[in-house]
RNA sequence: GGGCGCGUAGCUCAGCGGGAGAGCGCUCGCCUUACAAGCGAGUGGUCGCAGGUUCGAUCCCUGCCGCGCCCA
């Protein structure tokens, strides 16, 4: 034991002997019933971590140290999310490239030192190769952070999201989702970055609000309905044009229909009539759905091929023509759709075609003021536009052959167990429940998992190609599993020769990657070993608890149920555990687009790990959390008083009171480390003081408290609980037993002390361990063997044997006495040396001899020459004489 | 528009049917043999607003206001 204990360079010699000791590996002989597994979130390796980030994964943490002192043996991988979109953008700028998949593969290629002014292209094998080297030191110095923050993860057991291995489970769940056919391929409108050139699923989604303009815009009519006059009623004379409303007059050429509510009164009586569209002069009919909304705008509204969801599902459920005008570049495509036929329509198409959404727009506008067709001026408004999560442009829809895996979205049977997997998922919070459920009952269509990107795990499949060259995606060509991970743009199909790729009979690569989520799905898959390591896997998995945030629910957490519902038909984990955001001081979201990120290292190099620990694990479940450095602080502050008080209970055996020289030898010098558990009898033979045993009765109490708010996954208030006793343990039992610990009141008093003062010591320092590491096992190193962190967890029922028939209220009842006479001190502004002539208790009999059983500490640690007690009626009063 | 969560001391937050609490801050003290990066004491709130249920409501119910998030 140190005379000076310090916090000074805990983190790198504790985490250096963790390491050393293999403290944390995980036991794979462990059997089932014993492992508590952990799906640990892989960060995205697209940059630092911030705090927020140490904030969720100390949850996990406290959670897995816990568990591993209840003695589960606990499987907690680490997993980096190296794969996807934000690891492109971060390569482009970092190294100045851009990929071209068009490039042959150049060998001898070297990323320049720093970025060019014009970003140099290089071939996809390259770029992959660049995006590798740069996660890999992006993922050493995570590992590094992790470790100086504690993580009591198994570092052998690490993996990345494009890793062989994951690719090969990525490849192999998806073969196995076609072969069930819960993986398809179809042509259907697609949502679809422009800026990207990608598809996107819906839930990568989100609605931003843009300013917009309603254009009015005349349709002049056609036909009347057969056989109805009644159109002259409602809907004025034949020579009326319709009018509508749109915010996307540019889609004009793409209409293919009028469509309105069919209880709408105004335009019943056109139900069945043609209508023609001005400038490209193209007869489109007017129908009637549900989905028309009668309020907005003027009732009536265009359909076209595409403008958003909705008109997907009227072109869909309606069975109308496709007349799609924006292409893959966000631009109109340059030839007209096909039902353009007028000179004039087609002249217009002319000027529009080639233009951007927006310019063409503009152009639009333009031309249907001259030709009269607008009627007024546009009115501007504002509305919600689909974005892609990670996009600044609007999303288009575009027809493209895309992967799908079906998640319930078209499928009431699947989409309804899915629905029950989330009731029987134990969700904490509880609440964080519902949001599941709003996602799965909102779904409206299968999972996209096809991107047209680069650094993916590619689609384990190819085409052959007919005699003109054509793919056949009617008859993909699979390889083996055990030749996965493969990769079709290199390794061949089986039974064909590189001569054959891409030349007519031959046969083509399937050019997309997986969306991340394909492959994030499936982390309880990759971890645990699945279809590598069977035995590992039987023992892991289902896993036993995923921690996450809870803006991903609808992402990660949802289509990790999907993969394994559709492999397994089990949850593939028994506990959620939510967590909240950071906020900055001003109560704004922590995010890298609000500039407002703090970097932990440097916070966690001045204030120590525990200190940022204490901050995090202060956090309730799912709350989000200002982020907080007084809070830090008075972390630093407990760590520091650990220490401190550690070393007055342990000290008093390795210096005894010099006058009472017998209390060292039946002082505790060498207690193993279930101290409580190793010598029940001497322990309980040695603690006989009343005070003694009430602080053990109201430890054990906190003991049983603590243990049912983590086994609830409520560590915040097990750190509570702890954290307000320890205090206690401090301020008022160690001061009111400081005297007779030092033997001023013979051996067996204290003996009793220094038993108590040990007992409760062991059993506060493994409670406080799974929040402070560090501390907890600076200290448990003084005196006994072995971390801390495998020792177990404390005992209540055991301290409650030692308390005997110790009354937590006792301590209660001396504490309150003992205020008293420091306030009298206080008030009168003398030090709490100072002694006091006469101090007079009164109050219940019961509160009264509560006090007089702690007599004799109370007047030695107020300083008291007399104590009078007297039974009277109501709360404890104390009367203050100094001397 | 639907749903969820949150509005408690200057700040950050616990509590959730019978006493309004903690830490920080602030004020006043104290060199006390574990700790002055400490210790002791004090200050501070019609618990968002309005109704209702109840003997009794910060806590339960309803409505409203404000903030945040999820979904459309």
């Amino acid at each position: 034991m140190p005379a000076k204990p310090a916090l000074d360079g805990i983190e790198a010699r504790w985490s250096a002997v963790w390491q050393d000791e293999g403290t944390y590996a995980f036991d794979r002989t462990a059997e089932r019933a014993r492992v508590y597994s952990i799906d640990t979130p892989p960060p995205t390796v697209s940059g630092s971590l911030h705090v927020g980030h140490v904030f969720s994964y100390t949850h996990t943490d406290v959670v897995a140290r816990f568990q591993r002192m209840r003695g589960r043996e606990v499987f907690y991988p680490m997993g980096f999310d190296d794969n996807g979109l934000p690891t492109e953008r971060r390569v482009q700028n970092y190294f100045g490239v851009r990929c071209d998949p068009s490039l042959p593969y150049d060998p001898a290629f070297t990323a320049p030192a720093k970025p060019g002014k014009d970003q140099l292209p290089i071939s996809r094998r390259n770029f992959v190769e660049l995006c590798e080297q740069l996660t890999l030191e992006d993922e050493k110095g995570f590992e590094q952070l992790w470790r100086l923050l504690g993580l009591s993860v198994d570092w052998s057991r690490t993996y990345a999201t494009i890793d062989a291995r994951s690719r090969a489970v990525a490849q192999r769940a998806f073969l196995r989702n076609l072969a069930r056919e819960e993986a398809y391929l179809a042509e259907a409108p697609t949502l679809w970055d422009v800026t990207f050139r990608t598809a996107v699923a819906q839930a990568e989604l989100e609605d931003r609000e843009r300013p917009g303009a309603y254009h009015t815009l005349a349709f002049p009519r056609t036909a009347a309905p057969s056989g109805a006059a009644v159109a002259e009623v409602a809907a004025g004379s034949d020579a009326d044009p319709v009018i509508i409303e749109t915010t996307r007059p540019e889609l004009l050429a793409a209409c293919v229909a009028l469509v309105a509510h069919p209880d709408d009164p105004r335009y019943q009586p056109l139900f069945g009539s043609t209508v023609r569209t001005p400038l490209f002069e193209v007869e489109v009919p007017v129908v009637a759905h549900r989905l028309a909304d009668p309020d907005k705008g003027s009732g009536i509204a265009m359909i076209c091929t595409f403008g958003d969801l909705t008109d997907v599902i009227w072109w869909r459920e309606l069975r109308l023509p496709t007349r799609a005008v924006v292409g893959r570049d966000g631009r109109l495509v340059p030839d007209a759709p096909d039902a353009i036929t007028s000179s004039t329509g087609q002249a217009h198409y002319a000027e529009l075609a080639g233009r951007t959404v927006h310019s063409a727009r503009t152009r639009i506008v333009e031309l249907l003021t001259e030709s009269g067709a607008l009627r007024g001026e546009p009115r501007p408004i504002s509305h919600p536009v689909k974005f892609y999560e990670k996009g600044d442009r609007p999303l288009e829809i575009v027809t493209t052959r895309q992967w799908y895996i079906r998640n319930g979205g078209r499928d009431e049977s699947l989409r309804a167990r899915l629905r029950g997997r989330g009731q029987e998922l134990a969700w904490h919070p509880e609440y964080m429940r519902v949001r599941y459920e709003n996602w799965v009952d909102g779904l409206n269509g299968d999972w996209l998992i096809s991107r047209q990107r680069f650094f993916g795990v590619p689609f384990p499949v190819w085409y052959p190609l007919d005699e003109d060259g054509t793919p056949r995606y009617d008859a993909p060509i699979i390889p083996d599993e055990a030749s996965l991970p493969v990769d079709p743009s290199s390794d061949l199909p089986p039974g064909y020769t590189e001569a054959q790729r891409g030349v007519p009979g031959g046969f083509a690569a399937d050019p997309d990657v997986m969306d991340t989520w394909a492959t994030s799905s499936l982390t309880p898959l990759i971890a645990s070993g699945w279809g590598s390591d069977p035995d590992l896997f039987a023992r892991v998995f289902p896993m036993d608890l995923r921690p996450q945030a809870h803006e991903i629910i609808r992402t990660w957490l949802f289509s990790t149920v999907v993969r394994s519902e559709a492999e397994f038909g089990v949850l593939p984990w028994s506990n959620a555990a939510i967590s909240g955001w950071i906020l900055d001081p001003d109560r704004k979201k922590m995010s890298k687009s609000k500039g407002n990120v703090v970097t932990p290292l440097a916070t966690l190099q001045e204030l120590g790990s525990d200190a940022v620990r204490y901050w995090a694990a202060s956090g309730r479940p799912g709350t989000d959390t200002a982020y907080d450095v007084g809070q830090m602080k008075t972390g630093r502050r407990l760590a520091i008083k650990i220490l401190n008080a550690s070393r007055f209970a342990l000290g008093l055996t390795a210096e005894p009171d010099a006058t009472e020289t017998g209390v060292a030898e039946t002082g505790v010098t060498e207690t193993a480390p279930d101290a409580v558990a190793s010598e029940p009898a001497r322990l309980a033979a040695a603690v006989v003081e009343p005070l003694d045993r009430a602080l053990l009765a109201a430890l054990a109490d906190v003991v049983d408290a603590a243990t049912v708010a983590l086994d609830g996954y409520d560590y915040a208030r097990a750190l509570e609980l702890t954290e307000s006793f320890f205090w206690r343990f401090c301020d008022d039992y160690v001061e009111l037993v400081k005297g007779r610990a030092y033997g001023s009141f013979g051996a067996e008093g204290a003996a009793s002390a220094q038993a108590t003062l040990t007992v409760a010591l062991s059993a506060l320092l493994r409670l406080f361990a799974p929040v402070l590491p560090f501390v907890t096992e600076e200290v448990w190193s003084w005196w006994q063997t072995g971390s801390v962190h495998r020792a177990p967890w404390p005992d209540a029922a055991e301290i409650r044997k030692l308390a005997d028939s110790g009354r937590p209220d006792l301590l209660d009842a001396v504490g309150t006495a003992l205020a008293g006479v420091r306030r009298a001190k206080s008030t009168a502004k003398v030090s709490m040396k100072a002694e006091v002539a006469e101090a007079r208790i009164a109050g219940d009999a019961d509160v009264v001899a509560l006090v007089g059983a702690a007599a004799a500490d109370l007047r030695s640690a107020g300083g008291i020459r007399e104590l009078t007690l007297t039974p009277t009626t109501g709360d404890l009063t104390v009367d203050v004489t100094l001397a």
